[in-house]
DNA sequence: GCTAATTGGTTCATACTATGAATAAATTTA
DNA sequence: TAAATTTATTCATAGTATGAACCAATTAGC
């Protein structure tokens, strides 16, 4: 290893931290563009939105669980679901079992609502991937998830 | 082209386009994570971090330019700058040849915080780099070029 | 069985991000 | 010079999010 050879790799690294950076910003940004659009295609906060989705497997919820899934403080849960119940795609009922848990649940609608997210979603990240061909795919798939481990891994070490 | 080879490619591509989802949605996790680190780190909100991180090559920037830099109204420009004002890391003179115009400034503490987000921002990229080898790395940046340039292309086609 | 501690949820004050309408002042255009 | 445009500010409003204080119900311990 000789000193001019570092000096390069250096520099190297240094240009390719800056065009990490700047694609990882304009993914960011691109994803912000698309939670607007959500909130506007759909009519709700993007908060409401995320919290529709919750109910995949589940039939009901509480709102300490939705908390925990949404990485949110009990509070904003109830003014979040209050909106979702405003908006008639949400509705509470007291567990006969235990009166302090609300069990919270999807209306019909919200059903509807939140089939037509999860959908609209799955048909976004698949056209991303048609407009690449197989072995694109692939690629972007493992290169994307040694990217994420780095990024985790790096913020670990970080906290 | 048989159709069992078309079906199972259809479901090839859902399970790609699930698993596309979530390292994007665990990315932006990631990063959401990293702007309330810098938040507390450099005790700014994140939006006064951004525009310290705007005077990079130019001297004065106005308020419309901050705005456009930033992509948001220009009344929420003002409202950032007051913050940073208030805190001493920006000043604003009138410009001279034109009244209207208010140009803003680094104070020698804005220009010492700028630089120190911008080198912690360099350095954390570099870190992630540092995780992986050289072929992954240029593996990483030209499959995220790719990835980017998809998103955008869905994207454009949304609006 | 009854107190004490814990759990689940709501309310309220606070802070941050962001927009858009209304406005004021200065400058440009016609 | 009057009208139109430009630059920036103020204010009302909406959304995201936290944390403290609180109430009610349940569970633990004695």
């Amino acid at each position: 290893m000789n000193q001019l050879a570092g000096k390069v790799n250096e520099e190297l690294l240094d240009y390719q931290a800056l065009r990490l950076q700047e694609l990882i910003g304009e993914m960011l940004q691109c994803c912000e563009d698309r939670k607007f659009y959500e909130t506007e295609k759909f009519g709700l906060p993007y908060a409401e939105l995320k919290c529709l989705l919750l109910f995949g497997g589940e039939r009901y919820l509480t709102v300490k669980g939705i908390a925990r899934k949404l990485d949110v403080v009990k509070s904003r849960v109830t003014k979040i679901v209050n909106g979702l119940i405003k908006k008639g795609l949400v509705k509470q009922i007291d567990d006969p079992g235990d009166a302090r848990i609300k069990l919270i649940s999807l209306t019909p609608a919200g059903q509807g609502k939140s089939r037509e997210i999860a959908a609209f979603q799955r048909e976004l990240h698949r056209q991303i991937l048609l407009r690449l061909d197989a072995d694109e795919r692939k690629g972007i798939l493992s290169y994307l998830e040694l990217l994420r481990s780095a990024m985790e891994a790096v913020k670990e070490q970080l906290v």
